[in-house]
RNA sequence: GGUCCAGUAGCUCAGUGGAUAGAGCAACAGCCUUCUAAGCUGUGGGUCACAGGUUCGAAUCCUGUCUGGAUCACCA
């Protein structure tokens, strides 16, 4: 790699000429901007304190040293203390030359560590997925892609939570009002009917409390007192003692649950490796509980509840066992982690879960190592910010959410009226015009929520969100349609892609510089995203790049260039932004078009 | 109140130690014998919340302040 050599041979350069020995990890060593000339810019403020010269006079010593042991080098110039460095064309044709073709551009060796078990998703099932999911299983599946192309294995899990007080409410609502309603009966999705019941019974709840505060309690007694909220507890006694009837009817709703759930990743286009489901997994986690207890690592009261104190890391003291012997979230929790530990024995566990539990997340790891686990340090929460609306925060009380699979129907609706509207699919068969539409509809909604900063609370505009010009998934789709058209054409008039630079030297346009240039950052793009665990790296990266070279071939048609040579190479340019387009938009879990 | 996160153009967001802080949307003015106008070109738009500090250099790091959000349950 020629950054490696610059490196080396600035440290090279400052050991001669000024008889000190740095380490190149000082260096500044950066791609230049874009409106001045060059490629590399090394930065020589630093050393102006080793030279005693100016940075002028510096970065000018340091850049002849340079041009001399590096081949590659065709010029530098410096403006102030900036040392910028031009290579040869020739460089930069081979390197496309030599990547154009590439399968695997941007692999990473594979790491021996030990498999990544990356949790996401993890649903409620007394309701459907909202728009807060969506965010969640898109960063999550596109995590799985970038890890991967990082080189590491795999495996996506989903913690289903199947039980508590919520579905209840949902069963109990379902036992009064449901009339043996099923999803069948009703032509309504199970997921969907499920969260019918909840809301009835969220409706009829919140009528007891307005009674029972007429009455005259006080809103926290009645919530607590209210009828309906006391027989869904009830429920839940019953399912934990195993009630057959109860058992029954949760099996069944869940199942209902559990389908369109299915459904709904289906058509998002994800999917997991394995699925937990909390019925089964959340007793566990209560002896290792107690054997920390044992090991005087946790207190127990006076009432029998079991605590861990983190008062010296600067956190509070968490219950994990009620004086009742039972379990809570936190507890769980323990279980579940310790339970994949056993099983995969990874490198890393990724828990990506919103960030209104970033203290959940804190004490875990906590709690864990004062277990003595010392892969607690080896558990990494991807939090992400919430999503708004314009109208403000997402409630499901005041019926203000965006549910998943509404979105995704309007996004394809919209996908269909705006394509239609411009005469794209007017010689596309009935499936192929489909496939389109979703294509198009659901890469908009991936790459508008995948290029905001995982984060970040991000504001979800309806309106904005289906607009598919500018910094959008569709544009992108279409700057690789193109080139896929491109191609084809190229291929029926008989030209040829394969670059014969032998006799040939030719100039690079500027344009045509820059967007080899980019190109050539893929790999250091993917790897940064793998580490910072951010999709949106590579979605603003394949942005500038579909960006650039849209501007440069508005202005040089590549079928009509007259030179031979330089006709070849913007057709090797165009097949190599094709490729990466196509590289980048997979790792984000968005599908390419080859014709819209 | 404690802890954590955020604050960049009218709006949505990039930029996390380098040069004159960038895109998209919105507004206005242009460009279809070209790979396909879901595109391209141009114009206007900034006290990077505020105040100090660190240094050759700060939107970026440190301290404090202000604003907004999350969280601090014998809920999950």
């Amino acid at each position: 790699m020629i950054e490696q050599k610059l490196l080396l041979q600035t440290c090279e350069a400052i050991k001669v000429l000024y008889g000190k020995t740095i380490d190149s990890g000082a260096i500044g060593l950066e791609k230049t901007k874009k409106e001045i000339t060059g490629d590399f810019t090394i930065i020589a403020f630093p050393f102006t304190k080793i030279s005693r010269k100016s940075p002028e006079i510096t970065a000018n010593e340091i850049g002849l040293f340079l041009s001399e042991k590096i081949s590659s080098i065709k010029s530098f110039h410096v403006i102030k203390g900036f040392l910028n460095i031009l290579l040869h064309d020739d460089y930069w044709i081979e390197f496309a030359r030599e990547n154009a073709f590439s399968r695997d551009f941007g692999m990473a060796t594979p790491n021996e560590k030990g498999p990544v078990v990356l949790e996401y998703s993890s649903p409620n099932t007394n309701k459907p997925l909202h728009l807060g999911h969506i965010r969640n299983n898109l960063l999550g599946f596109s995590l799985a892609r970038i890890l991967t192309a990082n080189g590491s294995q795999v495996v996506k899990v989903n913690l289903v939570n199947d039980r508590g007080i919520h579905i209840c409410k949902s069963m109990l609502a379902y036992s009064r009002w449901g009339n043996g309603e099923t999803p069948g009966s009703s032509g309504i999705k199970g997921d969907h009917l499920i969260g019918k019941y909840y809301v009835l019974f969220e409706k009829y709840y919140r009528e007891e409390i307005k009674e029972l505060v007429e009455k005259g309690l006080t809103e926290e007694e009645a919530m607590r007192q209210a009828p309906v909220i006391l027989e869904a507890q009830e429920l839940l006694r019953k399912w934990e003692a195993m009630d057959p009837e109860t058992v029954s009817l949760w099996s069944m709703m869940n199942g209902w649950a559990y389908s369109g759930f299915e459904e709904t990743y289906k058509r998002l286009g994800i999917e997991f490796d394995k699925i937990y489901y909390e019925s089964k997994t959340y007793l566990l986690g209560k002896q290792l509980v107690l054997d920390g207890l044992d090991h005087g690592k946790l207190t127990k009261k006076a009432d029998g509840s079991v605590w861990a104190d983190l008062s010296a890391e600067g956190l509070d003291e968490k219950l994990l066992l009620r004086s009742d012997g039972t379990s809570v979230y936190m507890t769980q929790d323990l279980g579940t982690a310790q339970l994949r530990f056993e099983e995969f024995h990874p490198s890393e566990m990724i828990y990506v879960v919103g960030n209104e539990q970033n203290y959940h997340f804190d004490v875990l790891k906590h709690v864990l190592a004062h277990l003595g686990k010392r892969w607690a340090s080896h558990i990494y929460h991807l939090s992400y910010g919430m999503v708004e609306l314009p109208q403000g925060k997402m409630k499901s009380r005041e019926g203000t959410v965006v549910d998943a699979d509404d979105l995704m129907d309007e996004m394809f609706r919209t996908a269909e009226e705006r394509t239609r509207e411009l005469g794209k699919v007017d010689d596309f068969s009935d499936d192929e015009a489909g496939d389109l539409f979703r294509m198009i509809g659901l890469g908009a909604l991936k790459y508008f929520i995948l290029k905001v900063d995982p984060k970040k609370n991000m504001l979800f505009d309806p309106e904005e969100s289906i607009d598919f010009n500018g910094n959008t998934g569709p544009f992108i789709q279409y700057t690789y349609a193109r080139i896929q058209s491109l191609l084809r054409k190229a291929e029926v008039a008989g030209i040829q892609t394969e670059l014969k630079i032998d006799d040939h030297h030719f100039s690079l346009l500027e344009q045509e510089r820059v967007i080899v240039k980019i190109l050539y950052s893929f790999p250091s793009v993917i790897r940064q995203s793998g580490q910072e665990l951010n999709p949106a790296v590579i979605a603003n990266y394949v942005f500038d790049l579909a960006k650039e070279y849209n501007q440069f071939y508005q202005e040089v048609p590549v079928l009509k260039a007259v030179d031979e040579v330089s006709r070849s190479f913007r057709l090797l340019l165009s097949l190599f932004t094709a490729s990466v387009t196509r590289r980048s938009l997979t790792l984000l879990g968005i599908d390419v078009p080859e014709r819209m």
